[in-house]
RNA sequence: GGGCGCGUGGCGGAAUGGCAGACGCGCGUGGCUUAGGACCACGUGAGGUAACUCUUGCAGGUUCAAGUCCUGUCGCGCCCACCA
């Protein structure tokens, strides 16, 4: 292909409208009161009218990681996308924020310092200059007056302070939502007795109170320490107690750590997924890992107790989702991390219980969930009593109960638990049935909905209830009896939220040391923002240790002798609210200013709305359109796009961080994002993943040099739906390139095209020049459309409008295509339709639309409008009627013949018809017609004995 | 193991329960050309001279009619995974 002519000048067209785009700032979106220009297109459009007043559409891209690799194929596929759609709706007279930045701060760039001592903001600096220069070549529309960068001090200012907003915040399960924590209520003994002076030890019992409340506080969490590597480890990189790269020993070390308290907004989480429009697979995503179960706490007495004196008779508390199979529990099950461990185990089982806690405390938790691992466990010596049925049950530990879940502890049914069957059976433990499954199955480990079996005292029996019934009649029997409760249990756990980088958001926090020689934490005030991370030579961690940040002596102490936290915030703290900070970018007094927030995220802009109905123009897909995608205003971003590797962490923590603020006052909708999509993964052309070591990579900017950003556009959204996963196809842009070149070639004069191309060659320093000089073809004519050419052209448009509202933008493509294939058949093509072409061309390849469509316009001496702003057309469905049908005609479901018939035929007559095709009659002589069914304007089927 | 999704020509993919294969790629024939891997026209699911027959992973079912709905089954992809 690389000796292939140019199907047309892309290379000249291209860079000519994208350098027009941005000195006009084409794209820039207006917050409410602000003046727009009278010469900008927007202006032109919308005449002076209040932009806050207009319609909104917030259209939103997950913004990238500026990796030094540059963009891939995969991050366009998502742009263009969306900014086919931003295109389309401002066409359709909405006022559309699109905007993009860069979620900056990562590892990498750290790593590169830690090797080279260059700086990360160089590295980032650098990386998103590239990433800037290759999304720009793709002429997307962003607004990018709003561009931001999180590694901004002006953007982790904002950051930095909403941390202080979590840190200063508390969640009152009362009102369910999240307080300032001057709210909090105090227990009655840390009330101060006198007002005038709080005794200094009681001042610091209710900071530990109040600290142990905030939404951001401070545990002790162990994580994986290598001292080879002098570095931190995530649970990933360590396999088999070793460090996945170079194979260093490491060890399990606590640390303190910064932790957000997302667990409490686990069942807004999870009912306000109901309320939003993402698709099935992703709500489902989020709701395993939020992870709710509904069950009971059950309390287990530990049998001769030993610890009777010293603890007051704690019993073992157990969570289980089968209270119904409680008589069936023939033994307990301790996590090795279990606190009542040490009290209950017996003398003779003390060495076993803590050669086995010494094995699983090296192992990560990786390895003790590895799949089809062999059951391990140990007995403890201790028994317990099963409260229905007071049956001694012995306890045990072992690596399959999780400390982190539940109660860390749980009582054993292996009659219908897979995992505890599996336990009982190799260590020999009884196994007794209490569900009868239907249909006679074997009950030995069967974990479905039964009938509840064997499962009664002297005081209760749930014998014969269906499992969902017997749950109910047993949970209440033991809440009556005060043996359990009603419990609902989530897997979705408190945030960590400390690393220990450099290159991250220092913690606006310092440690002081109490009066009672307590350490405790502070925040800064908020004048003190933004707090910036510390000059380094070195971006190492300590030797024994510490973070890098430590590592800056000068920078960690304040002249009062306070210490600065040095751990950093995790990459996910940037995106988090980027989505807010685009509405008022450069707001420097707020992280958003409420005016900008409440009308872009439209949470106070419905009856704004209702004020402008008359006075805007939402052109298109209203009523005469018929599309279902007509303009509805929504709360939160109106469509966000991005890939599903975030499917989870990052979307439930943006959402998290969105209803903090939300219940704060600071944003007016519960939920950020109303409608987001995934778009599919791109994979190599062989079919697999695009990977360096594949040779299977495909580099945008060498498409981009061969076929233009006007092909490649089209070629990402032509390779099938955008959700799905698709191969990509070198070929496939060839086939759009072609298409593209077909149209160049309908609008241009074939003999000015010749001396084009020979005068640029000759002189290609000229060629811009050249370009400005071809002359429209001389079959584009100012005359009225015939029948046919309106009927191409309203197919189109109803096609094009149809499947950009429902996001099919191939068979959207492949509707533009079957309109030029027409057209090239024309001998006279009238320029109102072929403008009205371009319009629809315009948000999938604007560079030539615009070109072609300035071009027509000077061609017939008319002044041209920018085409980004041109309104979308309607279609006009009388057009689309046709006088005569072709009427496929079955005879028991088989297609027989196609008829030809008035479009107004009646049902009679289409009988009539019908009955008499040609092809038909072998197949209906001699036979008895039973039924013919008739589907107007569809078909005619003959049923025949 | 659990959840979600998908199986249609040589390939990417189209089809509100109503003519399966739109559009593109590839391939074939012809035209234009000194020539083309550029462009233009026509053809292109399989079998059959034809009438016709077969065809949406496989097996059933519902229906006048099934790629589409239901049941089972096989295969592929993604996510979660000892979560009690």
């Amino acid at each position: 292909m690389a000796a292939g002519r140019r199907q047309y000048p892309f290379h000249l067209i291209e860079p000519k409208w994208q350098h027009r785009w941005d000195e006009q700032q084409a794209f820039r979106a207006w917050n409410p009161g602000e003046a727009v220009p009278a010469d900008h297109p927007f202006a032109e459009r919308h005449g002076q009218t209040e932009p806050g007043l207009l319609p909104k559409f917030y259209i939103l891209d997950m913004f990238p990681y500026p990796s030094g690799a540059g963009l891939h194929v995969g991050h366009p596929e998502g742009y263009t996308a969306t900014d086919i759609l931003a295109r389309y709706k401002r066409a359709q007279g909405l006022h559309v924020l699109h905007p993009m930045g860069w979620d900056a701060f990562g590892l990498p760039a750290e790593q590169y310092a830690i090797k080279t001592g260059r700086h990360p903001r160089r590295t980032t600096e650098q990386n998103v200059a590239t990433f800037k220069r290759q999304i720009k070549a793709l002429g997307f529309s962003y607004d990018w007056s709003r561009e931001v960068d999180t590694t901004d001090p002006e953007y982790f200012k904002w950051t930095q302070w909403i941390f202080l907003k979590l840190y200063n915040s508390w969640f009152n399960p009362r009102t369910n939502k999240a307080e300032p924590i001057e709210t909090l209520p105090y227990p009655p003994e840390l009330e101060p007795t006198h007002a005038e002076h709080t005794p200094p030890d009681l001042e610091s019992k209710r900071r530990a109170y109040r600290d142990s409340k905030r939404l951001a506080y401070v545990t002790e969490a162990p994580v994986w320490w290598c001292e080879k590597l002098g570095t931190v480890l995530a649970n990933e990189e360590v396999v088999d107690g070793k460090s996945e790269v170079g194979g260093f020993p490491v060890i399990r070390k606590p640390m303190r750590q910064w932790m957000l308290r997302i667990t409490n907004y686990a069942e807004r989480l999870l009912n306000d997924l109901e309320t939003i429009d993402w698709s099935n697979s992703l709500k489902e995503m989020q709701r395993n890992w939020i992870g709710r179960s509904d069950g009971a706490e059950v309390d287990f007495e530990v049998a001769d107790c030993r610890f009777e004196a010293s603890d007051s008779r704690k019993p073992i508390r157990v969570f289980t989702t089968r209270p119904d199979t409680l008589f069936g529990a023939t033994y307990m099950v301790l996590s090795p991390e279990h606190r009542l461990l040490d009290l209950i185990t017996t003398p003779a089982q003390r060495a076993a219980v803590e050669a086995y806690k010494a094995e699983v405390a090296k192992k990560s938790d990786l390895e003790r969930t590895e799949l089809a691992k062999e059951k391990t466990g140990v007995f403890t010596g201790a028994n317990a009593i099963n409260p229905v049925t007071g049956g001694k049950i012995p306890i045990w530990i072992a690596d399959y109960v999780l400390i982190s879940y539940g109660t860390g502890a749980i009582m054993a049914v292996p009659g219908h638990d897979t995992r505890d069957f599996e336990f009982a059976t190799k260590f020999n433990l009884p196994i007794v049935q209490v569900v009868q499954p239907p249909d006679g199955k074997d009950w030995r480990g069967f974990v479905d909905d039964g009938v509840a079996v064997n499962s009664a005292n002297t005081e209760i029996t749930i014998n014969g209830l269906p499992t969902p019934a017997a749950k109910a009649k047993i949970t209440t029997w033991l809440e009556k009896k005060g043996l359990g409760t009603k419990t609902v249990n989530y897997k979705l756990r408190d945030w960590l939220f400390s690393r220990q980088r450099y290159w991250g958001e220092p913690f606006p926090v310092v440690w002081r040391n109490g009066a009672d020689g307590t350490v405790y934490h502070e925040a800064l005030p908020e004048s003190a923002l933004p707090l910036l991370p510390p000059k380094l030579d070195d971006y190492k961690p300590t030797p024994d240790g510490q973070p890098p940040l430590a590592r800056a002596t000068e920078w960690l102490t304040l002249p009062d002798g306070a210490k600065r936290e040095t751990n950093t915030m995790p990459q996910w703290a940037g995106s988090c609210w980027y989505y807010l900070r685009y509405l008022d970018a450069r707001n420097g007094a707020t992280f958003v200013g409420k005016e900008a927030e409440n009308y872009w995220m439209g949470g106070g802009g419905r009856s704004k709305l209702q004020v402008s109905g008359s006075r805007s123009q939402v052109e298109g897909s209203k009523a005469q359109s018929g599309g279902s995608g007509g303009f509805q205003p929504t709360p939160g971003v109106d469509l966000y796009v991005g890939g599903t590797e975030h499917a989870v962490l990052h979307l439930l923590y943006a959402r998290f961080w969105h209803k903090v603020l939300f219940d704060l006052g600071y944003v007016s909708t519960p939920e950020p994002f109303y409608r987001l999509v995934n778009q599919g993964l791109i994979l190599g052309e062989d079919g697999q993943k695009m990977s360096k070591s594949r040779g299977n990579v495909i580099n945008p900017d060498d498409i981009l040099k061969e076929y233009g950003a006007d092909a490649f556009r089209l070629c990402e959204m032509f390779m099938g739906p955008l959700e799905m996963t698709k191969p990509w196809s070198t070929k496939g842009v060839e086939g759009v390139y072609r298409f593209l070149g077909r149209v160049w070639r309908l609008f241009v004069d074939e003999q000015s095209e010749t001396e084009f191309e020979q005068n640029s060659t000759a002189d290609p320093d000229r060629s811009p020049e050249f370009l400005e000089k071809l002359q429209i073809s001389g079959t584009i004519k100012d005359v009225d459309p015939t029948p046919a050419q309106l009927k191409a052209l309203h197919a189109a448009i109803k096609k094009v409008t149809e499947d950009l509202d429902g996001l099919r933008f191939n068979t959207g493509i492949s509707a533009l295509m079957v309109f030029i294939n027409e057209a090239m058949t024309w001998n006279t093509k009238p320029a109102a339709i072929l403008k009205s072409f371009l319009t629809l061309l315009q948000p999938f390849s604007p560079h030539l639309a615009e070109e072609l469509w300035s071009k027509l316009h000077s061609a017939l001496g008319a002044k041209s409008p920018a085409l980004a702003y041109v309104p979308w057309p309607q279609f006009d469905t009388l057009l689309l009627v046709e006088d005569t049908l072709e009427i496929p005609v079955q005879v028991n479901g088989k297609l027989r013949d196609v008829i030809r018939v008035p479009a107004g035929a009646t049902k009679t007559e289409l009988e009539a018809a019908a009955l008499e095709a040609e092809k038909a009659q072998p197949f209906l002589t001699g036979k008895a017609v039973k039924k013919i069914i008739v589907v107007p304007k569809k078909l005619v089927n003959i049923v025949v004995a």
